[in-house]
DNA sequence: CTGATAGCCTATCAGTGATAGGTTGACCTG
DNA sequence: CAGGTCAACCTATCACTGATAGGCTATCAG
């Protein structure tokens, strides 16, 4: 019955915790996050490949972990967009293109949170938790700027964030598509994506 | 000078093509695509996992040749809509409701073609290829449906595909969200993403 | 029969995520 | 200071992945 807490560190406030985030998200950023492996980020840390497991359960967590950081950071910018000045179009505007941009700026966040499948067929179905978890909240502040309070706000809202979504999502998968000007094409997707919500 | 042409067969009439292709599209409808590997298809089909190579040069060739085929069949399913009778609104609502089907019936081809990231960061710009075309095929079937001849049909057609690849892609990717009725949420999305196109 | 070749095999490779179990060193308590 | 605890790290190793090398066999054209 010796100590089995092996891989039970995770202490919230450790330094080498921090330092493989940052060099993961580097190498993340670099080189796309499913072509990273364990071993790449732990020999940028300067520790060997299983003592990353001291630190997170699983290499997905490691992912997760930036991903769950990027959405507070959204939701941090949507609040600001809606809490504003000017009037409810203006600031409903505001933050979608806060999402937008938001998406665009931190892609491999963005795709570990809404683009890629995880394990979800025979796991239990909050296995996918903490990202989820992070884009929801970002959702609910979408919805709280849209709802019209006739009960259909959460049918709206997420038609919105679909729509918003779609664009995002597609511009990043698909860089090299043969994309009008991007900035005239936000522009106009954002304002067809809110147009009607009076 | 001798045959090097060992991995050279991909005889296009072959029936083990036709029987690894029948079983590879069976294992990633039941497990997901990234959970299938070249061992279990081999398996399937009663072959070893090498000869795999005969039929097809990468692993990644077997899911692109399945999503080709399924965007021949979206491509079809789209003509048919927009030729069919009706008005330009009514049959662009068809086509629009016939891309969301498609996407919901062939989640597998559908991240393939426009979910999944490929190695696009260092390799040539052309090397996603297939998948890309495939789906462009059936892009460029919308923007006709669109087309308003006023020089903004690129834009709005991209805006439209948008619209509606991110309520598809979303509905896929997470199946588990707290969604509202889906037949609701279609129904109004595709009204949205339609609106204000006379 | 001869030679080419399509299709398959076994053996093997490097690289992947993950686990097992031992070693070190800082820290706190008696 | 002695002894215990424990986080953090190591090496060795696992099962599995996609992919390659090279040899065997059956079929078919000449």
């Amino acid at each position: 019955m010796a100590g089995k807490s092996r891989n039970a560190a995770r202490s919230s406030h450790g330094e080498r915790r921090e330092e493989i985030l940052a060099q993961a998200l580097r190498l993340f950023s670099e080189h796309g996050v499913q072509q990273v492996s364990t071993r790449q980020i732990a020999s940028a840390v300067g520790i060997s490949q299983p003592s990353l497991y001291a630190h997170f359960r699983t290499s997905q967590e490691i992912a997760q972990e930036l991903c769950v950081r990027a959405f507070r950071h959204l939701a941090e910018d949507l609040s600001r967009a809606l809490a504003g000045e000017g009037g409810r179009a203006e600031r409903l505007r505001r933050a979608a293109l806060a999402y937008v941009s938001f998406g665009l700026d931190n892609p491999d966040a963005y795709r570990v949170a809404f683009m890629i499948e995880k394990l979800v067929d025979h796991r239990a179905q909050a296995e996918q938790g903490p990202g989820l978890a992070a884009g929801l909240e970002a959702y609910k502040l979408l919805r709280g700027g849209i709802s019209g309070a006739d009960g259909t706000a959460d049918l709206i809202a997420q038609s919105v964030w679909a729509t918003l979504h779609g664009l995002v999502s597609l511009l990043i998968a698909r860089p090299h598509f043969p994309w009008v000007d991007k900035a005239a094409l936000i522009d106009a997707h954002v304002t067809r994506a809110l147009a009607g919500l009076d």
